[in-house]
DNA sequence: ATGGTAGCGCTGCTA
């Protein structure tokens, strides 16, 4: 089962994208980030068309999160959200597809360390340790996958002398966030398989972030402890990233053996 | 690194 994620940065816009993105790659499972639609807008007809179910939740202009199975697959047990944790922000959405828990992240960008919007994101990240400890319990085959706005460590950088400890996507704080999710018994599937550095999944729209190479590896696939021996591959697609019009994110994916 | 580009929606916010 091929399990992608990809912010898709407004799904109305990046719709033909995706489209031919799916029929190039064809995945099972995608977990999209960015729909920025509201669920009246969403092109579950076209997707349809396309071959995928969609399950999905969103607002307008900001945020949205969206999970695609490839038919005939089913999506069942939807949870919207992080249990208890108040937020209107779109930013969750969770389903169980061919035995495996499914689920979607758009991680809080934080906008700068010591703001409101980081005081969110740690504490955004805090609750959801806490949920994903006892959904894990539930669903033991479990992959948490997203735009996690966070670089694990410096080969997910492109300089790290401007993405240090005081930088938001980098800082100490978060960092440690991620190492709590990590001590749950999710291991970061790309690690499993490569050691290098300089394999990106965001560039900045801005400077010629692509062009340059300056980018980020902030899209991550979580395997749990009990699907760690299952996932056999897992890669990250640029060449998304080269069409016109792109996304600044590019699908990140996994392969795990039947 | 307080600029830069993109999306939404129509003014400035978010990333």
């Amino acid at each position: 089962m091929k399990i992608a994620s990809w912010n898709v940065n407004s799904l109305n816009v990046r719709l033909p994208h995706l489209e031919a993105w799916l029929a190039q790659a064809m995945p099972d499972v995608v977990a999209l980030q960015e729909t920025k639609l509201e669920d009246a807008r969403f092109p579950d007809a076209e997707l349809a068309a396309a071959g995928y179910r969609s399950v999905f939740a969103g607002q307008k202009t900001y945020n949205g999160v969206a999970i695609l199975a490839r038919m005939p697959l089913a999506i069942d047990d939807v949870q919207i959200g992080i249990p208890g944790f108040e937020d209107e922000q779109k930013r969750v959405i969770a389903a169980t597809v061919g035995g495996v828990r499914i689920v979607d992240l758009y991680v809080v960008n934080g906008q700068s360390v010591g703001s409101d919007k980081y005081e969110y994101k740690l504490r955004w990240l805090e609750a959801l340790h806490d949920w994903l400890a006892s959904e894990l319990r539930a669903h033991p085959d479990m992959v948490v996958l997203g735009d996690f706005n966070i670089a694990p460590d410096e080969r997910d950088v492109h300089d790290p002398k401007v993405w240090h400890d005081g930088h938001i996507l980098t800082s100490t704080a978060e960092r440690a966030a991620l190492q709590r999710l990590y001590a749950l018994g999710l291991h970061d599937a790309f690690r499993l398989h490569h050691d290098e550095a300089g394999m990106f999944s965001w560039w900045d729209y801005r400077q010629g972030g692509f062009r340059r190479g300056n980018g980020l590896r902030i899209d991550l696939t979580l395997v749990s402890d009990a699907l760690r021996a299952r996932c056999v591959a897992a890669g990250i697609d640029r060449e998304p990233r080269t069409w016109e019009r792109p996304s600044d994110h590019t699908p990140a994916w996994v392969e795990l053996a039947d």
